[in-house]
DNA sequence: TGCTAATTCGCATGAGATGCAGATTGGTAA
DNA sequence: TTACCAATCTGCATCTCATGCGAATTAGCA
């Protein structure tokens, strides 16, 4: 995802407008690794900017995750969680706490895959699940 | 997923009964490859016994999916999807119409993971996302 | 045949997400 | 700087999917 100040100037560019409720949101998702759920960054952004709704978090969410500037991930812990990492990668889920990490595979051309049945594929999506250090200590 | 005969035995076996309306959703979900949602399969259900609640089916589902005997999926489409076949497999869906097929992907092993952080990983989903056929010919 | 724990049913509830409309405001043009 | 208008924000209603709960029913055993 690109930086608030190139957002600004995208959304200006193409006739969207710039709110302050806009770019407080570029801000919390701009680097952000915790793929936080919408939830999650209305709280934060309460903090910040009390009165915020949570439906314009969802809004805003979606419309940078229409304009590719993020992606929406449905990692099976409820709901949806978003990620300002647009490059070719997958995730890894601890099944404890629910953190998510980036995980980047290779040799995934060379799978061989059975039973396609004249599907064309346009995407791939690899989900890891497991236990992260954290928790594996903890249970111990 | 066993046979309906089978999973009789087991459930007496395991101090379950056997009514009824699970014998019905044994039959219903035998060599099933629609991967239904729990919606449907009570549509379905409730033609051959009306009355039957939706509470049930969900029930049912949930009861046979802990006992290892069918896999509940995520596919993001929304319901939960239900999949008798518990061999080591993933899935295709057509984003167009929903449909799903099992695909068997080997070769996974090779794969070169980058950035798991520490992570101890027990499973693997693989999600492949594209147009059926039939969608492709419509689409044209 | 009767008992009792398991099950069913149906309604209430909860999470996550979106639709909608009136009030507000950003950005442009005068 | 001011005025205008379309875009946006907010808050509430609504929707889907799923689960909790308790009263009524029933399978399976003695």
């Amino acid at each position: 995802m690109r930086s608030p100040a190139e957002l600004t100037e995208m959304f200006r560019a193409n006739g969207l407008k710039v709110t302050p409720q806009r770019q407080l949101i570029f801000r919390l998702m701009h680097d952000n690794e915790a793929h936080p759920t919408a939830e999650s960054i209305y709280v934060t952004a309460s903090d910040q900017m009390p009165g915020i709704s949570l439906r314009t978090v969802y809004q805003t969410l979606a419309d940078l995750a229409a304009m590719g500037e993020l992606r929406s991930l449905d990692l099976g812990t409820g709901a949806s969680r978003f990620d300002p990492n647009t490059d070719d990668h997958h995730h890894v889920v601890c099944e404890m706490c629910g953190d998510v990490r980036d995980v980047y595979v290779s040799g995934s051309d060379a799978l061989h895959i059975e039973g396609l049945d004249g599907f064309a594929v346009d995407s791939t999506s690899i989900l890891f699940n497991g236990v992260c250090p954290r928790c594996a200590v903890a249970r111990d």
